[in-house]
DNA sequence: CTGAAAGCGCTTACAG
DNA sequence: CTGAAAGCGCTTACAG
């Protein structure tokens, strides 16, 4: 049998064609009867609209793209898969952008739009993948993730940083920690600069002076937590507490602590950022802040579908809460020195 | 200005629409000159081709859809990350079908193929979506991956679980282990039973009496690794050895152990199976058996794109080799008992 | 409530 | 090498 098109089943039913768009997109405005007969053709027939035909008469490909600079990363594989739920339950479908940080990428993803085979951008990168000219003028259905991108009216779902990480370094201070190393991530991250706004007032706060040498350049890689870890060993005096801007730097910097025979937290605390499921399998388990990835997920794709339904409202922000998930990982400051 | 067509480059450039698709399409069809003017155009006018006509035209998506039991998985996520850039090479998208192991979300994206949605299936799911009946004659483009399904004709790329699991247990044998317990995965998995298998057969080449008490049920998931490690040490004759089959219960299973105060591998040898990002970063680092996702994902997109250009050759079936890697978590067998 | 007709934006077989 | 024309499969404004 050949592919079956909508003239297939009009001739089945005894209906034109567009009797049966109309039963498939609009009920209501059949009759039952008419109704009924067109369903049990499309049912005995097992007939799926043609994708490319309605399409091309609405302008609509029923797609959004979701542009992340990796997908293996565990707290970017959370949302997507939250927004995935939310994306099905209204009929859209979502399309992998990974841009692995590569602006060529970011490009080739957002042209998906224009070319018509996305409808919607949900954009966790943190620059606009557009040339920046009269662009703010006609974006497309756009929503921002996590890493802010400093435009004007762009719908945005943040999370507080800042408020994430005085409530980590708030924890540690609590504990009697003086001597507190930052392991900072991507620097081009806004998140980044947020995690250590928040780092800074909290230490300012508790009446610490500011240490350079306690604040260390990392990227969010494993790897990059493993070197900071070595580099702050090295030091005359040692921190005791070292707050890592994730928990993927932490769990490198544990690795190093353990290798090194240091005891976690005995000697050194160690808090990391997100609570990503291996957080608490680790050894100790690890101190960080929670971040609600489904709820990031969802409320960007919700954000998205407000767009897409043609409400031009004000663009919206949205920030949600983090929150200090204590564990084994941190305790109390040695008394040595 | 409203969107721009292939008319408008047409006028644009002097020549006829044909031309314009010609040159996008088949360049070599049109003569240099001609060429150059439209490219000009083209790049003049920022104009992408409407992706909705020409596939209306062609009846090709340019997507393909990935139908996996849960992105957030490592094993999987890794895979996916490989399939995207392997579709990219060649002008593919690639849609996330997350079926979070849920039939109906699983029909729901083969659909995508029915619809025009999707050129073709990456299925790592362990059955196939459609409807058994007379199916086996017209499948559409389709890989299946990792969890090898009972069809004839299917093409596959799967890995060589049997090998990888007596490779485990060939390591624990060496290091004198004889009481070698396994923590099975999910019951309905093809990998969990080859995994078996070859747990199986390699105890017996050892000469081990096979012990019931030692297999214990998983279903993949740290919490199932935990309560399988739980139950475990209740034996009154308990393992010196634990395989895990894959790391996901084996990081569960040392969070438990742990918990219990037992020394890894002091006390009991933890293994697991897939070499995930964290299992080097395990306190201690984990036994595993390295499965190589790139290759998995690379291959997968490879042999989909063949079916898709046309190659209509027998199905293929390509097995990837695994590889032990043998870190700190297992060590010699208690002298003790 | 229903049908006939136009048209969405391309591509390609055909003719020249 | 190039153009005119048909048509891919739908949807919807219009008329009845």
């Amino acid at each position: 049998m050949s592919k079956l098109g909508i003239k297939d089943i009009a001739a089945r039913s005894g209906v034109s064609p567009a009797t049966v768009s109309r039963t498939l997109r609009n009920p209501e405005l059949v009759n039952k009867d008419t109704r009924k007969k067109v369903m049990k053709a499309v049912r005995e027939s097992g007939y799926t609209p043609n994708r490319f035909g309605s399409s091309l008469r609405t302008q609509q490909s029923g797609n959004i793209v979701v542009m992340m600079p990796d997908i293996t990363n565990q707290v970017n594989a959370g949302i997507i898969r939250a927004i995935e739920v939310e994306a099905q339950k209204t009929g859209y479908s979502v399309l992998l952008g990974d841009t692995q940080g590569q602006e060529a990428r970011e490009r080739h993803y957002a042209q998906m739009v224009s070319s018509g085979q996305a409808d919607g951008i949900l954009l966790y990168t943190h620059r606009l993948p557009f040339d920046l000219d009269n662009l703010t003028a006609n974006l497309p259905p756009l929503v921002n993730g996590n890493e802010s991108i400093e435009v004007e009216g762009l719908n945005k779902v943040m999370v507080d940083n800042v408020q994430g990480a005085k409530d980590g370094v708030n924890h540690l201070v609590a504990l009697g920690h003086r001597r507190i190393a930052a392991v900072l991530g991507d620097n081009n991250a806004p998140s980044n600069r947020e995690r250590l706004q928040g780092f800074q007032q909290a230490l300012q706060q508790a009446g610490i002076e500011p240490d350079e040498q306690y604040l260390v350049q990392g990227d969010y890689t494993t790897e990059s937590g493993m070197k900071a870890m070595e580099a702050l060993l090295k030091l005359r005096k040692r921190p005791t507490a070292v707050f890592c801007f994730n928990d993927d730097m932490a769990i490198g910097a544990m690795s190093v602590l353990r290798e090194y025979g240091y005891a976690i937290p005995g000697d050194i605390s160690i808090m990391g950022f997100d609570d990503i499921r291996y957080a608490s399998l680790m050894n100790p388990p690890l101190t960080t802040i929670h971040q609600p990835l489904e709820e990031i997920g969802q409320a960007s794709m919700r954000l998205l579908l407000a767009q897409l339904s043609g409400k031009n409202s004000a663009p919206q922000h949205i920030q949600l809460p983090l929150q200090l998930v204590v564990r084994q990982s941190t305790g109390p400051a040695p008394e040595s020195d």
